[in-house]
DNA sequence: CAGGCAAGACAGACTCTTCTGTCTGTTATT
DNA sequence: AATAACAGACAGAAGAGTCTGTCTTGCCTG
């Protein structure tokens, strides 16, 4: 995706662009910002809270979220996951990509605390193992890696609880 | 990494290369056929053998390995899952990618019907979530991440005995 | 064993394309 | 009248792939 597409589908001239951008990395790391607004806030954790009745039900939403969602046709992985291992842990935008999937980590973290489990920063960190893998299954098309996560979602509340 | 860092590193001429390989994307073709052959087998499926006495001890032993490769400095992900997601499902080392995530797949399959589990398909898909997600949250920094997977991947086996 | 020849490796220049970022000159809006 | 949008040309860098001309290596034959 270069910056002729960009603009082109943004329907706006490459000067226009570099008003509001001075860089293609700017560019990347507003798109990244974004996205944590749209995809982390207004999607994930707004479906988990809207699906579930309790913490422990919103927790396993999120699989019930992911599972819509990996089988949309035009389906594309997690932009947080895709930058990172692009771009690398070094990178400006992989730093940051860091710092966004450990914010879904911390939603994850509050609705664990909420639920009352033991150790909530551990359970979160292997729940978020959970998530990013069923991405990357998906994203080779195993369409029930939604499904098999939340089961193993479910093995691991047991176990915090 | 471009075609100018392939021969500086191999320390081989620029025609030397295409005489060998008609193209880039034959050259990444090749890479990731080898890198089936060191990895997957040479290493995954070779540890795993070596460390496990039984083929249950066999299967967590994976994520023994990946606790020692998590904890190298040098640490990069996993080849197929970098070329999957960057280059997507459709082109041809994508694709390719897909296949040979099928065959560590495949090999953790072959473990669990050693060890007489139940449903080893669905089981291996499950399993191989937890390699690949605990691959992502290693690139991420989280060097607890194989130890966290292998917790899980002992509640699974429970699930599937 | 020795001389020569073919095959392939070498460095690096070159072409062509693509990409980022800038600049120009015009048009619309407020 | 000023601000910003537009289309598009342009410069400079980087990347893939080709080509030239030299040098090494190994083998075959006399």
């Amino acid at each position: 995706m270069g910056v002729d597409e960009v603009i082109e589908r943004a329907g706006v001239a490459k000067a226009t662009l570099y008003r509001h951008f001075p860089s293609k990395d700017a560019l990347t790391l507003a798109f990244l910002e974004q996205r944590e607004e749209r995809w982390t806030y207004g999607w994930v954790a707004a479906e988990a809270r809207l699906r579930g009745a309790t913490p422990e039900e919103q927790l396993l939403a999120i699989f019930d979220a992911f599972d819509e969602w990996f089988r949309q046709d035009g389906f594309e992985a997690c932009s947080f996951i895709n930058v990172l291992l692009e771009m690398g842990n070094g990178h400006p935008a992989g730093n940051a990509s860091v710092r966004y999937l450990a914010n879904v980590r911390a939603f994850v973290q509050s609705l664990a605390d909420e639920a009352g489990l033991r150790e909530t920063e551990a359970f979160a960190h292997s729940w978020h193992i959970l998530m990013k893998g069923s991405i990357v299954a998906a994203s080779e098309g195993d369409t029930e890696a939604a499904k098999r996560a939340q089961k193993m979602g479910r093995l691991l509340i047991e176990q915090y609880r």
